[in-house]
DNA sequence: ATTTGCCCTGTAGCCGGGTACGGTGTTTAT
DNA sequence: ATAAACACCGTACCCGGCTACAGGGCAAAT
């Protein structure tokens, strides 16, 4: 078991934000010691990356929220949690998409830039962009 | 040409927001007419676009700056432009990286709610989200 | 045993990224 | 030729996501 030091120290975060995150639901309240302190299982530490990785990929703290309650129980029936889960995967792969469409243009234009570059070309970032943006 | 009002309305977003990224130094200032108004040309639109679509990966508007600076100019030489390039580019293949992971876990996740959800098993989430999290 | 450090619960403030508003000038449609 | 729709600028405000106190209690080290 961790306190929240411990915890935020191994997850990279600052203890205010486990606090703030317990607030709004994203982590459950851990049990407590007797004199009040907070005792989080080692598992806590997964979940805090988690959110901070789904954070940095574009995902707010609302749509966390939903990705986490991907689980069958009693309001949630196996079939609504299919349903969910694939509105997520659609997301997630429209993501992959853009990323690797901005991923060739940076390519291109890093090679561009060697072979034109050398040769006092102007390299321009938005001629590679064409078409890279998400689509709606 | 465009007005403000109809760049906005062909990237999606709002008047303000157009003249915030202006100010924010993101979309370079437009010429303007006779009374002042400002006139753009058709490729602002994928401009505002990619902005848009690079924040939904995550990216602030800071780094977005950075990405659309890749270029070859007095002040770039091409050797600085092919330094940057690549870390953006290692930073764009972590964020792919990451969202596979995120995307073969849901995929578990739903195949298992698919044979275990049917007999009553649990789905949890946590345990299919093992090692999703962004190394740093 | 007392200092140092970490924990508690508030509530308030900050930063990024817009968004809204007020007052005014310009185009465009009727 | 006048109303509606849009543009201008400036400033102020809002929301999400933290972050920083203040004022107090507990725990580990010297």
């Amino acid at each position: 078991m961790l306190t929240i030091g411990q915890l935020a120290k191994e997850a990279d975060v600052h203890v205010e934000t486990v606090r703030y995150y317990e607030r709004r639901g994203l982590i459950p309240e851990p049990p407590r010691t007797p004199s009040g302190y907070r005792s989080y299982p080692a598992e806590s530490v997964t979940r805090i990356r988690f959110i901070k990785s789904a954070q940095a990929l574009g995902f707010s703290l609302a749509e966390i929220e939903q990705l986490l309650a991907l689980r069958v129980d009693a309001t949630n029936s196996c079939a609504a949690v299919q349903r969910r889960g694939r509105a997520k995967l659609a997301s997630i792969d429209e993501k992959i998409a853009t990323l690797q469409r901005m991923r060739a243009a940076v390519v291109d234009l890093l090679s561009r830039c060697d072979r034109e570059g050398a040769l006092g070309g102007e390299c321009p970032f938005l001629e590679a962009l064409e078409g890279v943006a998400m689509e709606e």
